[in-house]
DNA sequence: CTCAATGTTCGGTAATCCTAGAACATTCAT
DNA sequence: ATGAATGTTCTAGGATTACCGAACATTGAG
């Protein structure tokens, strides 16, 4: 029998934070590095995007990186599809655990100039 | 001549970021931390505070370096009087520069829960 | 089945961070 | 001058982080 890498056959499981237990403190960290903080930005249109279409010169193990830690913060949802795995903010959900930040937040990096071009950089 | 640590003599220097220097991933870093967050909602009354009165359990050395972190990120001021520091946040620069996002921030980390206290237990 | 596309995991390196004790600096009170 | 109070700097260990290349896993297309 062969090792395997991953932790399962079917689907990937990825682990999200339910509602109540995402923290703030590492909500901001997760947001406090500039490529991550792009990401968000970009994802603040409620659109989804593949790790392919956020990540453009980084490498790719490091995208997975910055996308764990965010959805492990609890500021993304992930849902895979085929070969390609969606990546959302989860608006709603921090919305109802801290009323009125995400937007300032995500609007104030807006108006500062993050992207998730700057991981293309 | 006998070494100095210290780099002056008259009153301490303390480096503090221009209004326009302030960036957010940094400041969103300087607050990822549950110490420093609960610094900064202690502080959120417009106060200022000592090093002691902030700290309590945490060596002097640690409670220095967290302060400086803050200031250096442009989240706090710090004035000294005597052998005494006063701290207090940069409400103003903050506002100016990220209208509207450090209330939201100190709010919900209040309503979190997160004091200066953190550091006490 | 085989290949290409998309991500993940592993292993390793360099950098940074958290924490704290010890020594030092500065100021004030006596 | 001496000592107490307050805070900083130095040093160091342990933990975490950022980053990447290589190997692997999963899925869909041909």
């Amino acid at each position: 029998m062969r090792g395997r890498l991953c932790d399962s056959y079917g689907v990937r499981r990825y682990f999200h934070p339910d509602p109540e237990d995402i923290c703030l403190p590492e909500v901001l960290f997760a947001l406090s590095d500039a490529t991550r903080l792009g990401i968000a930005v970009d994802l603040s249109d409620g659109g989804e995007r593949t790790a392919g279409e956020l990540g453009g010169d980084i490498a790719k193990s490091t995208m997975t990186h910055h996308l764990k830690i965010l959805r492990e913060a609890g500021v993304l949802r992930v849902r895979s599809e085929g070969t390609r795995c969606y990546n959302s903010l989860r608006l709603a959900d921090l919305e109802s655990r801290f009323p009125g930040l995400v937007d300032q937040l995500l609007s104030s990096a807006a108006r500062c100039g993050y992207t998730s071009a700057d991981a293309r950089r």
